[in-house]
RNA sequence: GUCCCGGUAGCUCAGUUGGAUAGAGCAGCAGAUUUCUAAUCUGCAGGUCGGUGGUUCGAGCCCACCCCGGGACGCCA
């Protein structure tokens, strides 16, 4: 599951150097036999532990029979000279612990060192592929809080593989195709809508009539057949089932025309694209999303791709004909994929299995992953095991593509059901978007009134743009802060009430960086050498040099929340290093220097993990 | 019925190779402001980590069983 390429080798990295120089210890104390032991250095428990801490000598012991304490001690006593450089002297604590404490030297060293245009975040330069599906709209419907979901997660996602040096390829995995959009657009042209003229709230009423249109109630014929329903009742669903019959074969016949590329047919189908897609790409803009016509791999894309995947199946005796369906079956699984309806054409399964055989084979993709709802958990299991048989996972030199489902939760209401509105319809996501940004301008404004506030002089526009930044970050935030694959509670007044672990609360820290540079700027003060003397100046540093390896882990671990706590831990950190460390006032020439290069280095991390959020951090709010 | 996911403070949640006294935020209480932006900071209080048993020097984390909640289970996507 873990996706190890992810992580690379940062010499430069206080954890790694401690890593390394702990391992040679351990082999010129105890000899060859333990030179495979990990020194297993955290960061500290508690600050009063220290920097860092080495967890070796208790299990350690445990295989050497020895006491731990002394196995720590004679390790720490064969610690390498670079190490002791390091470090100050080792302390060993309870049952075996080394508390580690770095020189206040080491410290600013390697934060000169990060203070590089890559923040110390390594570039594999392209050396891997990833493909990632995101958003997965359907044409003809309005995005709801489902789709915010697979849009911002999979945008994260991508971006700390961008950020990373990865070669990145969006997949936008559209609902473009088959009966349902035919429904839509066979109902739309019976009613001779012009199409030149519809909005997509337009074809979202149309897809939900065409769907009902469709529905065919036999169920509910039968039943009030049985229960002797009046004949008013009876005749209601009688001419039901039969307009439902006609709608259906309606549909059937559009998609039969849309098909064999009736230009008529396929100009109007094509226009519901355009029209649906228009309005997602604006929303994705609004969210700061990357998220454009080129990233867009519908099932239309694969309609071709179709007939040979099941015929790849078939030819391999991986798929069985079942009460008239062909299915795959798993071992020790009861449950099949089934890859054709008994009626000959395909269904979803079949599109995935085209769509990851394109994203490995043709794209190269190392990696390929979903960001899907987790209620489709089991059928992207089936789907990667099926790929899996039919070989498909292998690129061309024999590497083996790893397939990632990252399953999201539910957005709930206050009841704790699934968001809906008070008529019980989703919610759009257009709505949900209007609504926070109105708050988060709400916050800005009021905030601005007050004379001495920093926004004062900003007009109207600029302070909507501020808060639109504001309102978007405290949605997206509090979607990416906990893990994804767990459904949270949708409260407004939680995500912008801007105080705790929120997205208006980092960039509020932004904000306080970037006023201070500015007045530093204003005065011609200058930056310097960073010097380690206050517990906060430490805490705040110690902090910034754990920014390359989360955006590892982040990665790795296909986890936005990662980076989220990281942000939070930035945030907090610097907010206590404002409040006890004077920068500006009262302090030396030497102190004011250094502390304006630990800001500056500060607004740059914060604004960069934001950025890898896709959330804008203002200069002042 | 089978399978999957979850259950940690009043509420919302962190807690990945098993490590010291289980951490945050919100809400509550007590403090800090002629401010470098108080949308802040400091402190206090709050826990049978669903339960029972097991493995281990050591378990929120690993194993077994059970309880509770949610979800998925062939012709929708």
């Amino acid at each position: 599951m873990s996706q190890n390429h992810a992580r690379t080798t940062r010499p430069n990295d206080l954890a790694t150097r401690l890593s390394a120089g702990f391992s040679s210890a351990i082999t010129a104390a105890l000899g060859q036999s333990a030179a495979q032991t990990d020194p297993t250095i955290k960061a500290a428990a508690n600050p009063k532990f220290g920097d860092f801490q080495a967890n070796f000598a208790m299990g350690l012991a445990k295989s050497l029979g020895k006491n731990p304490r002394e196995v720590a001690q004679q390790v720490v006593d064969a610690a390498p000279q670079s190490l002791r450089d390091d470090c100050e002297p080792f302390e060993i604590a309870g049952p075996g612990f080394v508390n580690i404490r770095l020189r206040p030297e080491t410290i600013a060293a390697a934060l000169a060192a990060m203070d590089a245009p890559t923040l110390g975040v390594s570039n594999g330069a392209g050396a891997h592929t990833v493909a990632v599906d995101l958003c997965g709209v359907n044409v003809a419907k309005q995005m709801h809080v489902g789709h915010l979901r697979a849009t911002i997660i999979g945008d994260t996602i991508a971006r700390l593989f961008e950020r990373l040096g990865w070669k990145v390829f969006r997949q936008n995995h559209l609902g473009d195709w088959g009966l349902p959009i035919a429904m839509t657009l066979a109902a739309l042209r019976r009613a001779k809508v012009d199409l030149n003229r519809v909005t997509l709230n337009d074809l979202n009423r149309a897809y939900r009539n065409a769907q009902e249109q469709g529905r065919d109630d036999e169920a509910g014929l039968a039943a009030a057949e049985a229960t002797g329903a009046g004949p008013h009742r009876l005749a209601e669903l009688q001419a039901q089932h039969v307009g439902a019959a006609a709608a259906i074969a309606d549909a059937h016949d559009t998609l039969r025309r849309l098909q064999s590329g009736d230009p008529a047919v396929v100009a109007d189908w094509q226009r519901l694209i355009d029209v649906t897609m228009q309005e997602v790409y604006e929303t994705a803009q609004l969210l700061g999303v990357d998220l454009k016509p080129e990233h867009n791999r519908g099932e239309s894309f694969f309609r071709d791709r179709l007939a040979p995947t099941v015929d790849a199946f078939v030819q391999a005796n991986l798929a069985v004909r079942d009460a008239g369906a062909l299915v795959v079956r798993f071992e020790g699984r009861e449950r099949p994929l089934l890859i054709q309806k008994s009626d000959g054409t395909s269904l979803y399964a079949t599109t995935d299995l085209a769509a990851a055989r394109y994203r490995i084979q043709d794209l190269g993709a190392d990696l390929v992953v979903y960001c899907v709802d987790a209620r489709q958990r089991d059928h992207f299991k089936d789907v990667f095991d099926a790929l899996r048989l039919i070989g498909w996972t292998t690129h061309a030199d024999g590497t083996a593509a790893s397939l990632v489902h990252v399953p999201f939760g539910a957005v709930l209401g206050a009841d704790k059901r699934p968001l809906k509105t008070r008529s019980g319809e989703n919610f759009t996501l257009k709505a949900l978007l209007d609504e926070a940004i109105a708050r988060g301008r709400r916050e800005v404004h009021a905030r601005a009134a007050s004379p001495d506030a920093p926004t004062a002089s900003l007009n109207h526009t600029e302070l909507d743009a501020i808060g639109q930044a504001v309102g978007i970050a405290a949605i997206k935030y509090a979607d990416l802060a906990s893990d994804v694959g767990r459904d949270y509670v949708f409260d407004l007044d939680r995500m912008v009430s801007f105080e705790g672990d929120t997205g208006p609360y980092a960039q509020y820290a932004h904000a306080r960086i970037a006023g201070i540079l500015a007045k530093a700027a204003a005065k011609g003060l200058g930056r310097g050498a960073i010097a380690i003397t206050e517990p906060e100046e430490r805490a705040l540093a110690l902090n910034l040099l754990r920014y390359p390896g989360t955006v590892e882990d982040a990665a790795a671990q296909l986890a936005p929340n990662r980076l989220a706590a990281f942000i939070y831990e930035l945030a907090n950190t610097f907010n206590a290093f404002y409040q006890a460390c004077p920068v500006l006032r009262g302090s030396d020439e030497a102190t004011c220097a250094s502390r304006l290069q630990l800001c500056a280095l500060t607004q740059r991390v914060l604004a960069d993990a934001l950025s890898i959020m896709g959330i804008t951090a203002p200069l002042r709010m």
